[in-house]
DNA sequence: CCGTTGAGCCTAACATCGTTAGGTTAACAC
DNA sequence: GTGTTAACCTAACGATGTTAGGCTCAACGG
């Protein structure tokens, strides 16, 4: 009579991952609650521990999930220059499409698309020069983001209220322009 | 007989800060605690709420004391690409002075040195190319920030140990060398 | 076919967090 | 003296991550 107290299937974690995803992208980090989240899969909180260490195995779990949403362009560019912008701008539209995610995005995970790394020093850059262009690209693109993505009520401003409009807002052209000529910049001190 | 349970002198918003900064530094953001605050400045944590609403206005006021600490260049440089760089470096300098700070950065508070920004429209760079300049040095040295004082414990990858090494490396020569080249491709795009 | 086992869930509780309600104390104004 | 008030207090609330311990039921070995 009482109402069976097992779900029909079993979690998994992928499930946890996803449903994480998708209440931090609707109500934010904070609603991202391990009370929350169990009451989204129809279970207890304590269940969860079942299937995750802790809540920061979650958090590793979502970044992942995320960063499973990226693509490379296809076909790839033949031009190496524009295949770094693709893989960076296509990077940086996986953030902007997850702004509430943005504060993770300094977690390391183990997918790390680094194989664009070892690619530069095939294309003759020293493995210093590789490096600085391969961190600098992703910083670039992650503090970008991080402003793109928290800046809604800035107001608190001396600036001529033309430039204090256009200072916030952080356009996606702006993102791509500079990080073409990071990238320029390092083809021509290669 | 009981010992006074008023403190010599009242608290002050900058006692507060000036503390809550200290804490921050030296043992972590998530050891900021309404609680450990007070105890450090011999308080109980529901009197904090005295001179702060909430623990929103705590951590602005931490970054405001951090920003605080970020000095111009005596004497300031008369080339302007040098006085760009040497803003971006101390502001570097300053997030690398405290780390745990970091997840902070992207607040918006009263004292960002927007003025910089005003002195590039008078250069000569237009609304908009001095806006993405700007915005392009935030980003960029934020990012860093967040990769240089995050990256401890990186091990997962699947590079060659050399460049993986190199990898979770971020070196302020990396940071002003990028800094730089951004500096110089949007004087060149004038 | 029956006993055991263990995965998968539960209830209950813990410490800690930010925050609020309401009381006490001491200094100062009139 | 008699308020008034700033600055502190104790006590508590609800929410959080997490742990301990127990129930249930399908699967499997004998």
């Amino acid at each position: 009579m009482v109402t069976s107290k097992k779900r029909g299937t079993p979690l998994t974690k992928d499930e946890l991952f996803e449903h994480a995803l998708a209440i931090a992208d609707a109500d934010g980090l904070e609603a991202l609650t391990m009370r929350r989240l169990a009451k989204e899969v129809g279970v207890e909180a304590a269940s969860l521990y079942h299937h995750l260490p802790n809540k920061d195995a979650l958090l590793d779990g979502v970044v992942v999930r995320m960063r499973s949403e990226i693509r490379l362009p296809e076909p790839i560019p033949a031009d190496w220059k524009d295949l770094m912008e693709a893989i960076f701008a296509e990077y940086r539209r996986n953030l902007a499409a997850h702004p509430n995610l943005v504060p993770l995005a300094g977690r390391r995970v183990e997918t790390d698309p680094d194989s664009g790394l070892i690619f530069l020093t095939q294309l003759g850059f020293s493995d210093d020069d590789a490096v600085d262009l391969w961190q600098s690209m992703i910083a670039f693109v992650v503090g970008f983001s991080v402003f793109s993505s928290a800046y809604a009520e800035s107001d608190v401003s001396d600036l001529p209220s033309g430039l204090a409009a256009r200072m916030s807002d952080w356009r996606d052209n702006t993102c791509i322009r500079t990080l073409r000529m990071i990238i320029e910049s390092y083809d021509a001190s290669r």
